[in-house]
DNA sequence: TTCGAATTTGTTCACGTGAACATTTAATTT
DNA sequence: AAATTAAATGTTCACGTGAACAAATTCGAA
């Protein structure tokens, strides 16, 4: 079974009319006759005609220009790993010359994302990979793009836009419920549990709340209520809260966000046996996490949405390929025996 | 910046000869005078010529062939996942018409590996991925492979073997060693440890092996003496077995392959407040991890090794890319709780 | 009918590569 | 020096698509 590829000029020859008139068909551009349309479409379908992508993406031959929106990773370290996957990506593709454009908004800052997306805008991207950080400039933001007909892709945060290619990103009450789960079968006194928002920035507000949630579900189904909020302010004296348990008082710790790194030392220092569980390998947690100052991490596999979507981006650009709505990825436990293995999944990637 | 790609005509015209010669100097073949050879060298060298693969692959036109070498599936259903991630990619991959041919084979019967190996090697395929299952056939399977210049990846087993295209896996004896940690930490009596292999296939040995090892190193380390080895035949009455063991004297149970449905609900209903912990995400797995029989799973992501594995080959024949020669996998914990993020990955995907 | 315009259909080129084929130049033999 | 062979170089086609362009057909009006 040689299976030959069927292409426009075999419809063509089946149709009896020339490859123009079947291109017009396809692509329902220019006249064509009531009899000769009949015909092609009637091969069309019989033939279940699929367009080879490989020569159509040679006749375009265009370079992709693909826009990134996110974070500064300068003032939040979180970002990095983002960075850190498109470079992979970039890499990898780099056959393709695409052409991946940086925009780095400051997350304190909302009017520094609108001033950043209008670059993106002007700049007229093929294709954008964004962190729609903040919900209403983000939808009026990507909206516009929409109207623009530039198709993007959004991760780490999560907005309801049928509009996207696809969503990325992890569940996040489901990962509060994790960490719970955690700090409940390891801990070794019934305790009280405390919850530490870093809240520098507000706009992280929904993901901390939707982790918190989780956490409390979690022991609200196990009836332990003895579970207490902290607001952390980035001018706040951490020690002076402290103070305000007793050592023999807690028995577990979820922070909510990237930062755990900031309090792992007093945290395990004040409190005996008392389980830590905070998000994210960043280069400190991972050192708190080997010594033993960090319990587990969840990690939530920001460089791996952020190569998905770079993947999935030029997928459907250059390829045409359909891609899921959305896309969730594994909530990852993360202890000092298997970090390792999620460190060296970034590897350097030998280059051509 | 138009940036131009740059195309054999351009050296062409810049070494001031013709296209034929500057490919004859780039693929080294035909007759090329020293001169003309020296100027289009120099030439390639500045400009750093890369060639345009989608040309490339729309020139030679052809339809891979990809034989994939695997266990049967229908006698072990721990190989289901490699199925689903090949289907997956399949279809993701559809446009490229690629044709994956499955081959079976008994991994309780070696002379049917090598019966299978000779159907792959005289179906000639462009491309294999194999799980090396039994060593010595294996390697020499592959010498075989490499002499006939069909280029192979392997997965799941881990083979040294440098002609591989890239070796996907996962380290097993830093499994054994997050399996003993988790144990360590969640047991709350400290009672005997317990190594379940089952032995069906012997050639599972090095894996098991492996796991064991990285389980009774870090006991070690901890100076945690009591862990007991046992190998488990499917001709042994596992209640026997266990009769052995008083109720209050086994607080942990590590099961080094995909078969701990077999025992879960004898071990937690036997042994108070034991911590049982297996690997892989098999259905019957899944549902003892989900009822509390099981506490956690290691999940090997053969579904996501496979996948990888088909992507790596077609991103090596189809697009020349260069791969790592290992890839190792991250060593997922698994609990009730994070269980549904793994799982959904493998939601079906829209076809085009 | 016969011309002109509108409509419909057919032909050709470009994308970049690889290889077959054709042509020119140099070296060797008679 | 002419003829023959070998070496070196240049030209062209195919891959499949998309679109510009050219050609052919139809229709209405004079």
């Amino acid at each position: 079974m040689p299976e030959k590829r069927i292409t426009t000029k075999d419809i063509a020859r089946l149709a009896n009319v020339s490859r123009g008139t079947v291109d017009r068909v396809i692509h329902g551009r220019g006249k064509v006759s009531e009899g000769a349309r009949t015909k092609v479409e009637k091969v069309l379908k019989d033939i279940n005609y699929q367009p080879n992508v490989i020569a159509q993406t040679l006749r375009a031959n265009r370079k992709l220009k693909i826009a990134l929106l996110i974070p500064s990773p300068d003032e939040d370290p979180y970002w990095m790993a983002a960075l850190a996957g498109i470079n992979l990506e970039r890499d990898k593709v780099a056959q393709f010359e695409i052409d991946i454009r940086h925009f780095y908004f400051n997350q304190d800052d909302v009017s520094n994302f609108a001033t950043l997306s209008d670059e993106v805008l002007s700049d007229r991207p093929d294709g954008l990979l964004v962190v729609p950080f903040f919900y209403k400039e983000s939808v009026a933001f990507l909206d516009k793009c929409t109207s623009l007909k530039i198709p993007y892709i959004t991760f780490n945060t999560h907005l309801d836009t049928a509009q996207s290619l696809c969503a990325i990103g992890q569940d996040l009450c489901q990962s509060g419920r994790v960490a719970a789960n955690l700090i409940h079968r390891l801990r070794r006194k019934e305790w009280s549990l405390l919850i530490f928002h870093f809240d520098e920035d507000i706009s992280n507000a929904l993901h901390m709340q939707e982790k918190e949630r989780g956490f409390r579900e979690y022991f609200d189904e196990k009836e332990i209520r003895d579970v207490y909020t902290i607001n952390l302010k980035s001018t706040d004296n951490i020690d002076e809260i402290l103070s305000e348990f007793s050592s023999e008082n807690v028995s577990g710790v979820f922070v909510t966000t990237s930062k755990s790194y900031k309090i792992a030392d007093k945290i395990k220092s004040k409190f005996d046996d008392c389980i830590l569980v905070g998000y994210d390998l960043l280069r400190e947690n991972v050192n708190h996490l080997k010594s033993g100052n960090i319990d587990f991490l969840i990690n939530q596999n920001l460089e791996i949405q952020a190569r998905q979507g770079i993947n999935y981006l030029i997928d459907s650009l250059l390829f045409k390929r359909q891609l899921p709505q959305k896309e969730f990825l594994p909530i990852a436990i993360v202890s000092r025996e298997n970090i390792d293995s999620y460190l060296l999944m970034n590897e350097s990637y030998p280059i051509q």
